[in-house]
DNA sequence: ATTCATATTGACAGCGCTGTCATGCGTCAA
DNA sequence: TTGACGCATGACAGCGCTGTCAATATGAAT
């Protein structure tokens, strides 16, 4: 027979839940259950169960889980960046939560664009995620109509709106950024400029705070504002530092789109023999482990981007643990933190 | 009768290979067809499918694809951290090559547990990945059993080794860190030392290099070495620096396990009123962009991380593709590059 | 004793796709 | 003309699991 040498054994190297029933003398749905709701099995079979699905090394095959269930058990995360260690940070907390649960992360990337956005959406909800968590809430039209109508539970972070497609997880950059130019117009900086690179909608946001705290003081933002939608670097700081105050002289104190941009900055000023603090405010944003540590220490907005990715999947898993408690929206709010870069007497 | 509500087609918001086929009025294999392997099916009926599938907006479904191929589109990503900016650097390089491929990226994070890692390993080969990417070559003999038993191309990256599980992408840590000690002997520094954190396998090549070089000189590496299993961070390179000259205050330079700890070091070198360069030598390792941008910039052993991500997935991508050419080991180098902070004259 | 709810198990079909083998048909050398 | 061959297409089964409904057993309620 041709079926003869693999008689009594399916193909090596796969072991199935027939298998595992063949073992124990229950049928495949019973073992099927015994994994996925055991309560809905006497406790002597489910022992059996256990102890032959773990002698013959039996692991679930999803696809044909996802198929038979039409339900995978893939968490689809859209960023637009892998790099951006803020993104960074809120994966690790995704993965973290994640993980030692039956689910998988899967990861997409916009690289900051739309249609990519959109077309991402579209290719995970064709593999029925268990969830989807994707960031800010500038998404088209088309992508939220998707996520609307997505049989899944969908959380959009790193942002506040009052009117998310399912779930959100965030915070108000607009505050975050007011509050940050407020302290260094407490600090007694007299002319404070905006540094931003990129420029997403996060960083416009970021931006519009800045606007709002000078207009409640009644100072124009004429010429204090130094954008540009290059990609962030360390580097880009120093450069836009050097090239506004090439144009505006007059210019104490800057607040930063991002911790990398004030890192860059901080060390444009000190090589321009500029004391850090005294002659030039410096204030970042994100609060990044390097801000503490350097030299002069730098002022930062802290935002809590682990805790972000971590309550998401939170949100997600409770949801599809049944759990439907919790509020749909988390303000995680932000911390500024002064330090010696926005202390005019250091 | 039960059916007849959803008579003439399927549970709406999914269209699957039967629709496109009823629609160009072939059958579903050859639907299939046209879409993995175009050449087989005629000029007129695979426009006509396509129209179909582009009208229909008809998107496979990866679970019953990877169901009845017993193949996944899953490309397997095993690195020890999601944080670590060296791994969100190769990650990116992966991503973006993967991306527009019809695979996908998965990734398992082991946090530096080689058992989590076999877990890890188990898991994604029960998907029947399509390839898979581990960092590093200090796998457990299980793990390694398991790699080699695998039934799809398997990259192991980050680090050099004469005998690959299968595919290999990286570089020396032990030459490259034999180099940039080499950098500071050669500039003149006549103590330095080695300062690691985390120590994993990689900083342990790094730290043997750093020996290699004061062997090849006869210098005592006693007292040359402060080391830490903490993970490593701006801070932390900081401590180690204070705390070494605290004990020993001849040391004129350090070579440092990578970028975060040099950069502190850097900081706490300043904070001690020390010129960085002429008193102290520092040195890093990975060259991330900030070392460029510090004041003073600092020396660092450039490594190619974003090229090791994509070179990793181009050669799964390949043995995907049939194209089995290209070597098995590809060794992508390092390359020192000196700056400020290792040059005593500045 | 009979009925009914509850708990435990199983039979069956089918999720959407692809591997395998079979079929139909036109082409071409002998 | 004929058989061999290659090309384009299709029929069929089945990947490994779960949803659904049915069957049986058990004990409580009447």
């Amino acid at each position: 027979m041709a079926n003869s040498d693999n008689n009594g054994r399916k193909s090596p190297g796969r072991v199935t839940l027939a298998d595992v029933a063949r073992e124990v003398g229950a049928s495949t749905i019973t073992v099927s259950r015994a994994l996925r709701r055991p309560e809905m099995v006497s406790e002597g079979l489910r022992q059996r169960i256990s102890a032959a699905v773990a002698d013959l090394g039996y692991l679930p095959d999803p696809a044909a889980r996802a198929l038979a269930s039409r339900r995978s058990d893939v968490i689809g995360v859209i960023i637009p960046s892998v790099t951006n260690s803020v993104f960074a940070d809120v994966l690790s907390g995704l993965y973290d939560t994640v993980g030692g649960t039956p689910y998988n992360v899967q990861l997409g990337n916009t690289r900051y664009r739309p249609e990519i956005e959109e077309q991402l959406i579209r290719i995970f909800l064709s593999q029925r995620p268990a969830g989807l968590i994707v960031a800010g809430i500038d998404q088209t039209d088309a992508s939220r109509k998707l996520l609307e109508r997505a049989d899944c539970p969908v959380v959009q972070i790193m942002e506040l709106a009052p009117d998310p497609v399912d779930m959100l997880v965030g915070f108000s950059h607009r505050a975050a950024a007011r509050a940050a130019t407020e302290h260094l117009l407490d600090r007694g900086y007299t002319a404070p400029t905006f540094l931003g690179a990129r420029m997403d909608p996060r960083s416009e946001r970021r931006l519009q705070g800045f606007r709002d705290a000078l207009d409640a003081v009644g100072m124009s933002t004429e010429g204090r504002e130094l954008t540009t939608t290059e990609p962030s670097s360390v580097h880009l700081g120093g450069a836009l530092l050097d090239r506004h105050r090439a144009r505006a002289p007059g210019t104490d104190a800057v607040f930063c789109n991002n911790d990398d941009l004030a890192l860059g900055a901080a060390f444009a000023a000190q090589r321009a023999g500029l004391k850090v603090g005294r002659d030039i405010g410096i204030c970042g944003f994100n609060d990044l482990e390097v801000m503490a540590a350097a030299h002069p220490s730098i002022t930062s907005v802290r935002t809590f981007r682990r805790q972000m990715g971590e309550t998401a999947a939170l949100r997600v898993l409770d949801h599809l643990g049944g759990k439907e408690t919790g509020p749909r929206v988390v303000d995680l709010s932000y911390k500024l933190i002064p330090r010696s870069s926005t202390d005019r007497g250091a």
